[in-house]
Formats: C-alpha cells, sequence, structure tokens
DNA sequence: CTGTTAGCGCCTTCAG
DNA sequence: CTGAAGGCGCTAACAG
C-alpha cells in the first residue's frame, strides 16, 4: 500500500479542466466562476485531496520549517525556551525540526547539515559547549539563511543574539550571601568553554572582591555537566578540603540539590551551617526542603523573543543581511527561600 | 540576498555535460568514467554544490522526517521517550519533528493534519488526554503512512502500541505499601479519561481489596493534572476530610512532591505519618527530603521500541497493512526510597 | 473565466 | 559511457 494520494491532477480529471484552472479554484481565486469553484471543492473532499507542501516548497523555495538546535531537551530549562520558540512560530504557520547535539560538536555539525539539507528556512541555535568553531553556522548562513543564537553566546561569530545576564545574575546572588553574613562562599562552576559559565563564576568573583571589609578569598571547584551527580563531586571535593564553606553558590539548580544531598549527609544544616543558592529555578526547586533560593530566568520569553528575531530577518524578504544584528541581553532575578539566611536587620 | 544555492545544473553547464551525467557521477554510479567523476566532484566542491532534499523527496515520495506528537517536552518522562526514538531513528537516517498537542485535541488534530501535509513518512503519537475520538489518527493513516501509539492507549484504535503496564505498577506501590503497615491508603488519582490513569487507580482498587485481613475503604481524590500545584490541591482535599489516611499514592512524581508540600506544612512526619509513593522516577525524586519512593518505568526503551516498530512498518515497502499489529507492555519497578516504611520483620 | 506552457531540482527510463 | 526526454505536484505567466 505505497502511498497514494490524490493530486491536482486527479481533480482536473475527473472534471475535465485544466490542472491550474484546479489550482486557482482551490485558492479562492477571483478569476473564477462560482460554479467550477464548486465544482472543484466538491470532487476535492470527494477524493479526500491534501496539498502536497513538498511541490509547494520546491516552487517557493521555503519550507515554512524552522530548525533549533539545542544541546539537550530533558532539561526544563530547553524544553520551556522551545514551547516559547514553538508559540511564536505557530502563529506564524512555522512548524519546527528539533535537533539536540547532546553537548557534542561533531553531532552539532552533522545536525546542522541535515537542517541545511533538509531547506530550513532560518536556525535557532544554543551551541553545544564543546563548540569553538563556529564555521558551520557560517556555512549555514552563506546559503542565505538567517541564524539566531540564543542563550549561549558564541564569541567571534556575528548573529541575532538573545542572551541571559549571567553575570548580573551571579552578581545578585553571591551579593545576597554577602549580606546575609557569609563570608566563605564557595561556587561550583560550569565547563569554562561556555561563556554562560564564565560569566557567572566572573560575577561570582567580582562580588567578593567588591565586599568592602575584609580580603575574601575565592573558593572554586569546576564540574564538567549540569546534573546533580556533578553537584554531588563537587561538594564532596570542596568538603575534603576542610575548612568548611560557609555558603555554595552553584552553576544551576541541578548542582545545588546534588551539593545540597552531600551537605545534608554530612549533617549540616543548611542555611544554618552552609547556604546554598542555585541558578535556573526549575520547577521542582521550591519543593525541596529547604526550598531552593536559586536565580530565575526569563527562559520562555527568552525562546519568544529568539523566535522573534528570527522572524523579523525572515521577513526582510531577499535585502542585503543587516551589517548591525541585535544583542538582547535579558535581566535575571534572585528568588529568595529558604536554602539562604535572613540579612539580618541590626 | 534570496537563498541561491547551486544545482546539479549549474554543475552541468560548468562543465557542459548533461545534468543527468552530473547526478550519476555524484552518486558513483559505475557507468561514468573516472575522469568525469573527478570532474565533476571538483566542481561540485567549488559550486559548494548541496543536494536539494525536497527534489529528492517528491521525487522518491519519502521525506525520512518521522512525526512524534506528545501532550508536551517540558517533562523529563516525554523528553527521555523522544530521546530514546531520535536516537534509534536517527541511525535509520530519519529526522523527527516534534510537536506538543498541549493535552488539547483540537490542536492534536492540527498538528497531525500538519503534518500530514507535510507528508512525514510516519508518526509516533502519545495522544493528548482530552482525545476521545481518534479519526484523525485513521485518517493520517489513510494516506498509507504507519502510525504508533506510545504511553497512552486509545481505545478502539488499532494500531501498533507500546504501553506500560500501569495496573502492575499500582499494584506493587499499593501493596508495598500494606505490607509495611498502612491501613487507611489515598491514591491522588489523574484525568480519568486516560487510560492510564485508569489503569493505575484500578491497580490501586485492587491491592486493596485483594487485601486479607480487613475491609478497606478506598480514599480517592482525582485532579486535572500531572503539575505538583495539582497534588498541594488534592492533598488538601484529602486533610479536609479529616480522618487522616496513612499514605498516599499518587499518579506521579510531581503531584507526590506537591503532596509532601502539604504534608509538611501540617506538620505530619514522611513516612512515620504519611507514606508516600509517586510514580516515575524523575532525576530529581532521590534528591527529595525524605527521598521518594516511586515506580520506575522503562521511558527511555519505551521510545526505542515504538520507534523499532515504526521502522519496521517502515519496511513493510508497500505490502498489504498487516492485519495484526504488534501491542507491548513494558514491566515498571518499584523504587523504594524514604518516603515510605520498610516492611515490618517479624 | 479558462487552458497551455514552462519550470522548481532531481532522477530514471530510453537511446544512442 | 553519455545525452535527451519526461515527470514528481504545483503554480505563475501568458494566451486566449
Amino acid at each position: 500500500m505505497k502511498r497514494r494520494q490524490s493530486t491536482i491532477t486527479d481533480i482536473a480529471k475527473n472534471l475535465k479542466i485544466a490542472p491550474s484552472t484546479v489550482s486557482r479554484a482551490l485558492k479562492d481565486s477571483p478569476s473564477i466562476s462560482k460554479d467550477t469553484k464548486e465544482a472543484v471543492n466538491r470532487v476535492a473532499k470527494e477524493l479526500n485531496y491534501k496539498p502536497n507542501m513538498l511541490a509547494v516548497s520546491l516552487l517557493n523555495k521555503e519550507t515554512k520549517i524552522i530548525g533549533v538546535m539545542v544541546p539537550e531537551i530533558t532539561s526544563y530549562f530547553f524544553a520551556t525556551i522551545i514551547n516559547g520558540i514553538q508559540d511564536l512560530l505557530d502563529e506564524a504557520g512555522y512548524k519546527l525540526i528539533i535537533c539536540q547535539s547532546n553537548e557534542s560538536y561533531e553531532e552539532e555539525q552533522k545536525l546542522i547539515d541535515t537542517l541545511s539539507l533538509s531547506q530550513v528556512d532560518g536556525l535557532l541555535v544554543s551551541p553545544a559547549s564543546k563548540t569553538s568553531d563556529f564555521s558551520h553556522f557560517e556555512n549555514f548562513r552563506a546559503a542565505g539563511m538567517p541564524v539566531v543564537i540564543f542563550d549561549r553566546d558564541c564569541p567571534d561569530f556575528e548573529a541575532d543574539k538573545v542572551l541571559v545576564d549571567d553575570y548580573d545574575g551571579a552578581l545578585q546572588a553571591v551579593s545576597y550571601l554577602l549580606a546575609s553574613g557569609c563570608r566563605r562562599i564557595a561556587h561550583i562552576a560550569g565547563p569554562q568553554n561556555l561563556t554562560t559559565c564564565q560569566h557567572r563564576k566572573q560575577g561570582y568573583l567580582d562580588a567578593l572582591t567588591s565586599f568592602e571589609g575584609a580580603t575574601l578569598e575565592p573558593l572554586i571547584v569546576e564540574v564538567e555537566g549540569f546534573t546533580s551527580d556533578f553537584g554531588e563531586q563537587g561538594m564532596e571535593h570542596l568538603l575534603e578540603q576542610g575548612d568548611y564553606p560557609d555558603a555554595i553558590f552553584a552553576i544551576n539548580d541541578a548542582v545545588a540539590i546534588g551539593a545540597m544531598a552531600i551537605i545534608r549527609k554530612k549533617d549540616l544544616k543548611i542555611p544554618d551551617d552552609i547556604s546554598v543558592v542555585g541558578f535556573d529555578d526549575e520547577p521542582y526547586s521550591q519543593y525541596f526542603h529547604p526550598s531552593l533560593t536559586t536565580v530565575w530566568q526569563p527562559v520562555y520569553d527568552l525562546g519568544v523573543l529568539s523566535a522573534r528575531l528570527l522572524l523579523k530577518q525572515l521577513r526582510q524578504t531577499s535585502e542585503v543581511s543587516p551589517i548591525s544584528y541585535r544583542f538582547e541581553l535579558l535581566k535575571p532575578e534572585l528568588i529568595l527561600r529558604d536554602s539562604s539566611k535572613k540579612i539580618p536587620m541590626d
């Protein structure tokens, strides 16, 4: 039972008229008589006619499909960004092909190639953490298709970008920890080839050095991933070094959660012995015990905005590509919960 | 700068040979001389030639794209199923278009229609909770494209199906609670138009009635969704009725987490006053305090298996559609953690 | 108002 | 070994 759909020609034959007439009738063109239109629509329904987008796309040179490349979709973070993207692009009549690089440069390259062959109309990318060469993005764009980068920056690659002010988020978090009385604040940092992680670390460092009253030593352990087991590892490292920290600023919530598990195992109290702050505000974070203080990011909006920028490029029909790219930096927000201490009143 | 890619014809003109020769040379056909092949490949590289899959698809009547329809992707559960699907389908050279119905029947219908127009080669569906009429699946399949249903059953719609034995999972969970000494076990049930939720409820009921020694009254509250706030709502309902339960079997982990928050708010101890068991084993569940006893499902495998069945159908080139469909029922597994009591030894 | 022609990019006959 | 012709399903331009 090979796929056999009825075509415009089938309708035309059935009615003994020209295919072009059928085509026009179906689009309700004003230059077609009521009678033929009715007849065409009737037969179309009878034959269960469905237009073949492939043929249309080939003709129009546009597929109305957008490629979305993320490191992974199992995290709430990227899944929610995708929701934002989808909601906006749906309205504009675009479909999405979602690809996961699994943080691998090779896979990312391969997938972008496939997307390119599939003639997607544009690309939204959050690059893999292992990606440092961006020629595959350049190649993609060279074919005349717009690209928007979101969440993770690619230095050296000029494009529309929508990022979160990670530096500011870290600054807020660590400044708060300082204000709440913590003085030995450790940072469980993420992979430093990601600007996101660099910026959070820098925010942490700058908060420490700008603190008046004492010289605070940074205390950093770097982990390679974003899941809770890395949080456990990182925390164990920190505790092995003796001289416990009195606060942890973790690269994200999952890592913070892992750290909390280790802290609890040592019978230390959160936040009394050690405060913990995460990043992301995942839906579960408020349900932990104690509930997790964290830095919220406008995730959904990040998706919407990225999609909006892409649409804008898409609509600059032909036109010379804009020399200046847009750069959006969204503001994160510290959410205070019970894993951090209150600021003393005195 | 409208998209302008070089075509086979461009190469042909450049070399003053026929397009068909170029086509053959590019596919390394044995009936082409070494010299022309080399020349063609050289020019192809020069012009940065990329085959246009659209044209190929139109000709072959296959796009190598599979549609995947899930209620939502922000949950770990569906995201992981998708990973399974993708890993298998990638190998076979298929791309995925992922769609979210947001549990809405209308959106589901609309999206399946779009997928159909886009000429996807097949469809993997986990239907929306509001879906009870399956004619849109039938229509899709009527065009000769294979369909596989996963995770959520559609009674009345015959197809290859890969499901989890929810009944058994519930039975395991509630039997354990009974064995651990609980006698007043409540169930926070999910939307009853989903067979998944029906089966879990039935497993709960049957565990109660098959208990020897006392007649146990079921205690059920039904919620409309799968997020933690529904868990909070459900738990509040239960506690309002006075005569507190000594265990909660929640429809899933997120709901269980919400319930735990309310229990804690009432200063009741988990598991001493009330045991809690969830369903899904989300990655965070082991990090809750107390860690959550739950029913694990072979999520990734569910994706892989579904994809495998679809591939099998895809490979039955043409052939009459199989009269008998496959039905796979995967076994879940109870994971014991600290939110439930140990079975007394005596 | 309708039909004819041509072509999107590619491949597969059929003829040399 | 290579070229010419035809067609996948659809639409736009040009004729009536």
